[in-house]
DNA sequence: ACGATGATGAAC
DNA sequence: TTCATCATCGTA
């Protein structure tokens, strides 16, 4: 079963996006390929308050793609080696994504052959990966897209929440628990 | 526990 | 122009 998610699923607040993103499918096209990966781990990043956000700034180069419009691919290099996998949340204007942390392979289908890991996991190993790279900042994520999420199969979800990683800088916003993890998938 | 590795934002 | 920092990962 494929369903093509409707272009508003993105298009509200990011800690309401978050559990129903779990559980739907990384899809990415690559030659004549088409692979695809549950996502089972994510984090959500809400506005210039939230200080883990990039956006805490204001409106940078970087961080422009959160201030704009849903559904669009926010790729950044971090610590110098590893692309981050964001996709931007609703509403209009206010800078929100979801950082993609971790994926599992389908196992009504198997591992594509050309990748090596069964699960990836951690957001660096991703991308990695997948090839994927500042090529695909600022990207719509739709149905056009190389890169895009669908909504595959129907499963029992269940998921608990944690403290984002790697943002003990940002105060009381680093308690928050806003990294969602999936349970029991499949 | 630590180093690789380079873009980013802020200070000067 | 310099500097500290950083949404990580593989090796030790």
């Amino acid at each position: 079963m494929k369903k093509i998610l409707s272009s508003k699923f993105f298009d509200r607040g990011v800690l309401a996006v978050c559990p129903e993103l779990l559980g739907k499918y990384l899809v990415i096209n690559r030659g004549w390929k088409e692979v695809w990966f549950m996502i089972t781990e994510i984090e959500a990043y809400d506005g210039q308050e939230d200080l883990a956000c990039h956006a805490r700034f204001g409106k940078t180069d970087r961080n422009a793609v959160m201030f704009g419009h849903p559904e669009h691919w926010y790729v950044y290099l971090c610590y110098g080696m590893y692309w981050m996998l964001n996709i931007v949340t609703g509403p209009w204007k206010h800078p929100s994504a979801i950082l993609i942390r971790a994926v599992k392979s389908s196992t009504l289908k198997g591992t594509p052959s050309f990748i090596k890991e069964d699960k990836l996991d951690g957001p660096g190993k991703i991308t990695k990966n997948l090839w994927i790279d500042k090529r695909f900042n600022w990207k719509k994520a739709d149905k056009k897209s190389w890169l895009r999420i669908e909504d595959r199969w129907v499963i029992v979800k269940r998921y608990k929440t944690d403290k984002r990683i790697g943002v003990d800088y940002a105060g009381r916003w680093a308690k928050k628990k806003w990294r969602f993890i999936l349970v029991n998938s499949q």
